[in-house]
DNA sequence: CGCCAGGCTTCTA
DNA sequence: TAGAAGCATGGC
Protein backbone atom coordinates (compact mmCIF):
# COMPACT_ATOMS: atom_id res chain seq x y z
CA UNK A 1 0.00 0.00 0.00
CA UNK A 2 0.87 3.15 -1.24
CA UNK A 3 0.69 7.13 1.06
CA UNK A 4 1.77 9.73 2.45
CA UNK A 5 1.66 12.21 4.51
CA UNK A 6 0.64 15.87 3.18
CA UNK A 7 0.17 18.62 5.92
CA UNK A 8 -2.75 17.07 7.93
CA UNK A 9 -3.71 14.89 5.32
CA UNK A 10 -3.75 11.72 3.72
CA UNK A 11 -2.87 11.01 -0.04
CA UNK A 12 -3.29 7.12 -1.77
CA UNK A 13 -1.12 8.23 -4.98
CA UNK A 14 -2.44 6.77 -7.71
CA UNK A 15 -5.25 5.02 -6.30
CA UNK A 16 -8.04 6.03 -8.39
CA UNK A 17 -8.27 3.35 -10.63
CA UNK A 18 -8.80 0.37 -7.92
CA UNK A 19 -11.15 3.74 -5.27
CA UNK A 20 -13.10 5.73 -6.89
CA UNK A 21 -15.24 7.15 -4.23
CA UNK A 22 -18.70 7.38 -5.59
CA UNK A 23 -18.41 4.11 -7.26
CA UNK A 24 -17.38 2.66 -3.43
CA UNK A 25 -19.26 4.70 -1.39
CA UNK A 26 -22.27 4.74 -3.29
CA UNK A 27 -22.68 1.47 -4.50
CA UNK A 28 -25.67 0.01 -1.48
CA UNK A 29 -22.88 -1.40 0.60
CA UNK A 30 -22.99 1.10 3.14
CA UNK A 31 -25.05 4.18 3.65
CA UNK A 32 -23.76 6.82 5.50
CA UNK A 33 -21.99 8.76 2.79
CA UNK A 34 -22.59 11.66 0.91
CA UNK A 35 -21.10 14.00 -1.92
CA UNK A 36 -21.41 17.17 -1.51
CA UNK A 37 -19.31 20.10 -3.79
CA UNK A 38 -16.64 17.13 -4.84
CA UNK A 39 -16.02 15.82 -1.07
CA UNK A 40 -17.42 12.98 0.60
CA UNK A 41 -18.77 12.79 4.36
CA UNK A 42 -19.21 10.33 6.52
CA UNK A 43 -19.01 8.35 9.31
CA UNK A 44 -17.76 4.87 9.75
CA UNK A 45 -19.11 3.68 13.43
CA UNK A 46 -18.15 6.33 15.83
CA UNK A 47 -14.95 7.78 12.97
CA UNK A 48 -15.91 10.63 10.59
CA UNK A 49 -14.01 11.62 7.87
CA UNK A 50 -13.68 13.48 4.78
CA UNK A 51 -12.57 12.49 1.55
CA UNK A 52 -11.81 13.95 -2.16
CA UNK A 53 -10.07 12.62 -5.68
CA UNK A 54 -7.62 14.81 -7.05
CA UNK A 55 -7.00 13.71 -10.35
CA UNK A 56 -5.91 9.82 -9.83
CA UNK A 57 -5.27 10.35 -6.34
CA UNK A 58 -7.61 10.04 -3.46
CA UNK A 59 -7.07 12.26 -0.08
CA UNK A 60 -8.48 11.68 3.18
CA UNK A 61 -8.71 15.03 5.06
CA UNK A 62 -7.76 16.00 8.50
CA UNK A 63 -6.63 12.36 9.24
CA UNK A 64 -3.59 11.54 11.68
CA UNK A 65 -1.29 9.01 10.28
CA UNK A 66 -2.04 6.77 13.13
CA UNK A 67 -5.52 6.58 12.39
CA UNK A 68 -5.20 5.97 8.94
CA UNK A 69 -3.08 3.37 9.15
CA UNK A 70 -5.03 2.10 12.50
CA UNK A 71 -8.60 2.25 11.40
CA UNK A 72 -8.66 3.47 7.12
CA UNK A 73 -6.45 1.28 5.48
CA UNK A 74 -8.43 -1.33 6.70
CA UNK A 75 -11.60 -0.44 6.52
CA UNK A 76 -11.00 0.58 2.49
CA UNK A 77 -9.15 -2.77 2.39
CA UNK A 78 -5.75 -0.87 0.79
CA UNK A 79 -3.26 -4.17 1.38
CA UNK A 80 -5.46 -6.03 -0.92
CA UNK A 81 -4.45 -5.32 -4.54
CA UNK A 82 -7.56 -5.01 -6.76
CA UNK A 83 -5.65 -4.60 -9.63
CA UNK A 84 -4.64 -7.90 -9.63
CA UNK A 85 -8.03 -9.20 -8.29
CA UNK A 86 -10.11 -7.55 -11.28
CA UNK A 87 -7.85 -8.89 -14.06
CA UNK A 88 -8.74 -12.89 -12.60
CA UNK A 89 -12.20 -11.84 -12.48
CA UNK A 90 -12.55 -10.31 -15.99
CA UNK A 91 -11.48 -13.15 -17.41
CA UNK A 92 -15.02 -14.35 -16.84
CA UNK A 93 -16.62 -12.04 -19.48
CA UNK A 94 -19.46 -11.31 -17.80
CA UNK A 95 -17.84 -10.30 -14.97
CA UNK A 96 -15.76 -7.64 -17.25
CA UNK A 97 -18.78 -6.29 -17.88
CA UNK A 98 -19.90 -5.13 -14.39
CA UNK A 99 -16.38 -4.03 -13.37
CA UNK A 100 -16.27 -2.38 -16.58
CA UNK A 101 -19.50 -0.22 -15.83
CA UNK A 102 -17.65 0.42 -12.02
CA UNK A 103 -13.61 -0.91 -11.97
CA UNK A 104 -13.44 1.96 -8.44
CA UNK A 105 -15.84 -0.39 -6.03
CA UNK A 106 -13.97 -1.44 -3.38
CA UNK A 107 -15.80 -4.05 -0.80
CA UNK A 108 -15.27 -1.83 2.53
CA UNK A 109 -14.53 -3.64 5.93
CA UNK A 110 -17.22 -2.41 7.95
CA UNK A 111 -17.66 -3.07 11.46
CA UNK A 112 -19.60 -5.94 12.06
CA UNK A 113 -22.44 -4.66 14.66
CA UNK A 114 -22.83 -1.91 12.33
CA UNK A 115 -23.47 -4.13 9.47
CA UNK A 116 -25.54 -6.53 10.92
CA UNK A 117 -28.07 -3.77 11.93
CA UNK A 118 -27.68 -2.13 8.71
CA UNK A 119 -28.40 -5.05 6.61
CA UNK A 120 -31.35 -6.50 8.95
CA UNK A 121 -33.26 -2.85 7.61
CA UNK A 122 -32.44 -4.00 4.05
CA UNK A 123 -34.41 -6.76 3.87
CA UNK A 124 -37.48 -5.81 1.41
CA UNK A 125 -36.43 -2.82 1.31
CA UNK A 126 -34.95 -0.06 -1.59
CA UNK A 127 -32.01 1.45 -0.95
CA UNK A 128 -32.94 5.38 -1.08
CA UNK A 129 -35.36 4.20 1.79
CA UNK A 130 -32.76 2.54 3.72
CA UNK A 131 -30.78 5.56 3.65
CA UNK A 132 -32.98 7.38 5.37
CA UNK A 133 -33.31 5.06 7.99
CA UNK A 134 -30.06 4.52 9.05
CA UNK A 135 -29.30 7.74 9.31
CA UNK A 136 -32.54 8.55 11.44
CA UNK A 137 -31.46 5.35 13.51
CA UNK A 138 -27.83 7.16 14.01
CA UNK A 139 -29.69 10.61 14.32
CA UNK A 140 -32.00 9.24 17.25
CA UNK A 141 -29.72 7.04 20.04
CA UNK A 142 -25.83 7.84 17.92
CA UNK A 143 -23.50 9.33 19.48
CA UNK A 144 -24.06 13.23 18.52
CA UNK A 145 -20.79 15.33 17.19
CA UNK A 146 -20.18 18.48 15.49
CA UNK A 147 -19.54 16.63 12.46
CA UNK A 148 -22.86 14.42 12.49
CA UNK A 149 -23.76 11.33 14.27
CA UNK A 150 -22.33 8.47 15.06
CA UNK A 151 -23.51 4.84 14.45
CA UNK A 152 -25.26 3.89 17.78
CA UNK A 153 -24.19 1.22 20.49
CA UNK A 154 -25.91 -2.08 21.20
CA UNK A 155 -26.23 -0.50 24.17
CA UNK A 156 -28.11 2.29 23.13
CA UNK A 157 -30.71 0.69 21.71
CA UNK A 158 -30.78 -2.34 23.80
CA UNK A 159 -33.53 -0.89 26.62
CA UNK A 160 -35.44 0.87 23.87
CA UNK A 161 -39.23 -0.74 22.92
CA UNK A 162 -40.96 -1.35 19.91
CA UNK A 163 -43.21 1.77 20.44
CA UNK A 164 -39.37 3.77 21.04
CA UNK A 165 -38.43 2.73 17.62
CA UNK A 166 -41.56 4.30 15.85
CA UNK A 167 -39.98 7.23 14.64
CA UNK A 168 -37.42 5.35 13.10
CA UNK A 169 -40.16 4.33 10.82
CA UNK A 170 -38.65 0.71 9.77
CA UNK A 171 -41.46 -1.06 9.73
CA UNK A 172 -41.55 -4.88 10.98
CA UNK A 173 -37.79 -4.59 11.19
CA UNK A 174 -38.07 -2.63 14.68
CA UNK A 175 -38.65 -6.06 16.32
CA UNK A 176 -35.56 -7.35 14.61
CA UNK A 177 -33.14 -4.59 15.55
CA UNK A 178 -33.96 -4.76 19.27
CA UNK A 179 -33.38 -8.46 18.86
CA UNK A 180 -30.38 -8.09 17.54
CA UNK A 181 -28.91 -5.26 20.16
CA UNK A 182 -30.36 -7.11 23.06
CA UNK A 183 -28.72 -10.31 22.10
CA UNK A 184 -25.43 -8.11 21.53
CA UNK A 185 -25.33 -6.74 24.71
CA UNK A 186 -26.35 -9.54 26.86
CA UNK A 187 -23.53 -11.84 25.23
CA UNK A 188 -26.27 -14.31 23.66
CA UNK A 189 -24.38 -13.24 20.39
CA UNK A 190 -20.85 -12.41 20.52
CA UNK A 191 -19.80 -10.51 17.43
CA UNK A 192 -16.01 -11.36 18.39
CA UNK A 193 -16.85 -14.63 18.96
CA UNK A 194 -18.21 -15.12 15.27
CA UNK A 195 -15.39 -13.26 13.81
CA UNK A 196 -13.33 -15.81 14.91
CA UNK A 197 -15.79 -18.61 13.63
CA UNK A 198 -14.73 -20.61 10.32
CA UNK A 199 -17.79 -19.05 8.01
CA UNK A 200 -20.36 -21.55 8.27
CA UNK A 201 -20.73 -21.65 12.17
CA UNK A 202 -20.24 -17.87 11.88
CA UNK A 203 -23.39 -17.66 9.24
CA UNK A 204 -25.52 -20.02 12.23
CA UNK A 205 -24.65 -17.92 15.26
CA UNK A 206 -25.71 -14.73 13.30
CA UNK A 207 -29.32 -16.49 11.74
CA UNK A 208 -29.87 -16.49 15.66
CA UNK A 209 -31.29 -13.03 15.27
CA UNK A 210 -35.03 -12.89 14.25
CA UNK A 211 -35.12 -11.66 11.21
CA UNK A 212 -31.79 -12.52 10.26
CA UNK A 213 -32.15 -15.21 7.19
CA UNK A 214 -29.69 -16.54 4.59
CA UNK A 215 -29.45 -12.93 2.85
CA UNK A 216 -28.69 -10.49 5.81
CA UNK A 217 -26.29 -12.93 7.51
CA UNK A 218 -24.54 -13.03 3.92
CA UNK A 219 -24.38 -9.49 3.74
CA UNK A 220 -23.53 -9.63 7.24
CA UNK A 221 -20.24 -11.96 6.67
CA UNK A 222 -19.26 -10.28 3.29
CA UNK A 223 -19.34 -6.41 4.32
CA UNK A 224 -18.66 -6.70 8.50
CA UNK A 225 -16.50 -9.18 8.59
CA UNK A 226 -14.57 -9.42 5.53
CA UNK A 227 -15.69 -13.32 4.56
CA UNK A 228 -15.35 -12.43 0.51
CA UNK A 229 -16.51 -15.76 0.00
CA UNK A 230 -19.82 -14.76 1.08
CA UNK A 231 -22.13 -13.99 -1.66
CA UNK A 232 -25.77 -12.64 -0.80
CA UNK A 233 -28.30 -13.53 -3.55
CA UNK A 234 -30.63 -10.90 -3.65
CA UNK A 235 -33.69 -9.89 -6.39
CA UNK A 236 -30.67 -8.32 -8.03
CA UNK A 237 -28.29 -10.67 -7.79
CA UNK A 238 -30.77 -13.32 -8.62
CA UNK A 239 -31.56 -11.67 -11.98
CA UNK A 240 -28.07 -10.69 -12.65
CA UNK A 241 -27.17 -14.32 -12.21
CA UNK A 242 -29.58 -15.74 -14.59
CA UNK A 243 -29.21 -13.18 -17.39
CA UNK A 244 -25.34 -13.33 -16.85
CA UNK A 245 -24.03 -16.71 -15.08
CA UNK A 246 -26.67 -18.79 -15.36
CA UNK A 247 -23.83 -21.54 -14.37
CA UNK A 248 -22.52 -19.73 -11.88
CA UNK A 249 -19.20 -18.17 -10.87
CA UNK A 250 -16.37 -19.99 -12.40
CA UNK A 251 -14.72 -22.28 -9.34
CA UNK A 252 -11.21 -20.67 -9.17
CA UNK A 253 -13.14 -17.11 -7.86
CA UNK A 254 -14.96 -18.76 -5.13
CA UNK A 255 -12.75 -17.18 -2.78
CA UNK A 256 -13.76 -13.77 -3.88
CA UNK A 257 -16.97 -14.53 -4.84
CA UNK A 258 -18.29 -11.73 -2.72
CA UNK A 259 -16.17 -8.63 -4.55
CA UNK A 260 -17.19 -10.45 -7.59
CA UNK A 261 -20.91 -10.02 -6.11
CA UNK A 262 -20.73 -6.21 -5.44
CA UNK A 263 -19.43 -5.24 -8.88
CA UNK A 264 -22.88 -7.19 -10.20
CA UNK A 265 -24.96 -6.07 -8.03
CA UNK A 266 -24.08 -2.58 -8.87
CA UNK A 267 -24.22 -3.27 -12.31
CA UNK A 268 -27.73 -5.08 -11.99
CA UNK A 269 -28.75 -2.00 -10.68
CA UNK A 270 -27.43 0.91 -12.62
CA UNK A 271 -25.86 -0.70 -15.98
CA UNK A 272 -26.89 0.08 -19.43
CA UNK A 273 -29.24 -2.68 -19.89
CA UNK A 274 -30.66 -2.58 -16.38
CA UNK A 275 -33.16 -0.09 -16.96
CA UNK A 276 -33.51 -1.34 -21.00
CA UNK A 277 -35.13 -4.55 -19.06
CA UNK A 278 -37.56 -2.70 -16.93
C1' DC B 1 -52.07 4.72 -8.13
C1' DG B 2 -49.88 -0.09 -8.23
C1' DC B 3 -45.72 -2.48 -8.19
C1' DC B 4 -41.62 -3.26 -6.02
C1' DA B 5 -37.69 -3.14 -2.78
C1' DG B 6 -30.11 -5.99 -0.90
C1' DG B 7 -36.32 -11.09 2.85
C1' DC B 8 -37.94 -13.04 6.82
C1' DT B 9 -41.37 -15.37 9.86
C1' DT B 10 -45.25 -17.95 10.06
C1' DC B 11 -48.77 -20.64 8.30
C1' DT B 12 -50.46 -24.41 5.41
C1' DA B 13 -50.56 -28.61 2.85
C1' DT C 1 -40.09 -29.97 3.27
C1' DA C 2 -41.90 -26.92 0.10
C1' DG C 3 -44.63 -23.07 -1.14
C1' DA C 4 -47.30 -19.06 -0.21
C1' DA C 5 -49.22 -15.39 2.64
C1' DG C 6 -48.33 -11.46 5.51
C1' DC C 7 -45.62 -7.97 6.70
C1' DA C 8 -44.54 -1.69 7.28
C1' DT C 9 -43.11 1.78 4.64
C1' DG C 10 -42.31 4.58 0.92
C1' DG C 11 -39.61 5.18 -3.88
C1' DC C 12 -40.79 5.41 -8.42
Amino acid sequence: MDYLARGSDILLPGIGGDLSLPDTLDCGQAFRWREADGRWRGFAGARYLELSAEGPDVVLHDTPEETFLGFWRDYFDLDRDYASLKRALCRCAPLACAVGHAPGIRVLRQDPWEALCTFIVTQNNNVPRIRGIVERLCGLWGEQTPRGAAFPTPQALADLTEADLAPLRCGYRAPYLLDCARRVCDGRLDLAAVAALPTPQAREALRGVRGVGPKVAECALLFGFGRTECFPMDVWMKRAMAQHLPDGLPEPLRPVAGIAQQYLFHYARTGKDARAAG
